[in-house]
DNA sequence: CTTGACCTTCCAGTAACGGGAAGGTTCATA
DNA sequence: TATGAACCTTCCCGTTACTGGAAGGTCAAG
């Protein structure tokens, strides 16, 4: 199938499908006019690819799960140890995220949004070393 | 002062002050020497800089924030609207990597790495539609 | 035969810097 | 006075994961 069919039967751009080509990840053939062409097997792992980008996985550690999951040998451990480092990636991120919002709400709570010039929120951005 | 001080009382790498230099954010004096020579005041912006931008805003949120905290006749509610605005993205970004977090823990908890190739991450990240 | 929807490659730009090269300046010290 | 370290300068490339657009080839329908 044509690119435009394993974009709609993947969820990813053609643009995006091309891209990943152009680093390695998926190698689809050609037809004879020179299109790319596409296998129900090249689909699913766009899908797959989909799929972990999803769920955060950076590009890199999407084509380290892609061969995990192509290398029928490997261990199941392998898998788990690269998403348990990006579970905890994502902890530290939610904390950080979370500690930042508490000081935006007192922030924005503590301004009184009106026409007068005095705010504390570039105050606190002012003054705060 | 040079820009190593400027970076040492900002807590801005020197790098970065001069890239906010070429982006157009801070316009120093230059020295004989053809140095960058930092008032008070401009690391006075380079710690507003470096705090507004540890707070999660852009860039370009920080231009503003910067043109609006030199605009003495603005008005507080201008400054509101933009730290409201950025306390709704960061809401929405924490329950993304919070949902995220629990598809995540339920596929680590599922999988039993050990030795053996079957895994469930891999297979729910190749069979999910 | 033409029109429009595909497809191709290539080039450039995004955000926000970081690394490093090649070279000038300043200051303390031998 | 020389020299070496520690500054500073500009310039260019690399990063991440794409997205947009230009210029042009292909294909099916009317």
């Amino acid at each position: 199938m044509n690119i435009g069919e394993a974009s709609g039967r993947s969820g990813l751009p053609a643009k995006t499908i091309r891209y990943y080509e152009d680093i390695g990840l998926i190698r689809p053939d050609r037809s004879g006019n020179g299109y790319r062409d596409y296998s129900d097997d090249d689909v699913h792992k766009l899908r797959f690819l989909h799929r972990s980008r999803g769920l955060g996985f950076s590009v890199d550690e999407c084509r380290q799960l892609l061969a995990l999951y192509e290398d029928k040998s490997r261990a199941s451990a392998d898998v788990k140890d690269i998403a348990s480092s990006k579970l905890t990636e994502i902890d530290r991120k939610i904390r950080e995220l979370t500690e930042l919002r508490h000081t935006l709400e007192h922030l924005v709570h503590a301004c009184h949004g009106n026409e007068r010039p005095d705010c504390p929120i570039l105050e606190e951005l002012s003054e705060h070393t």
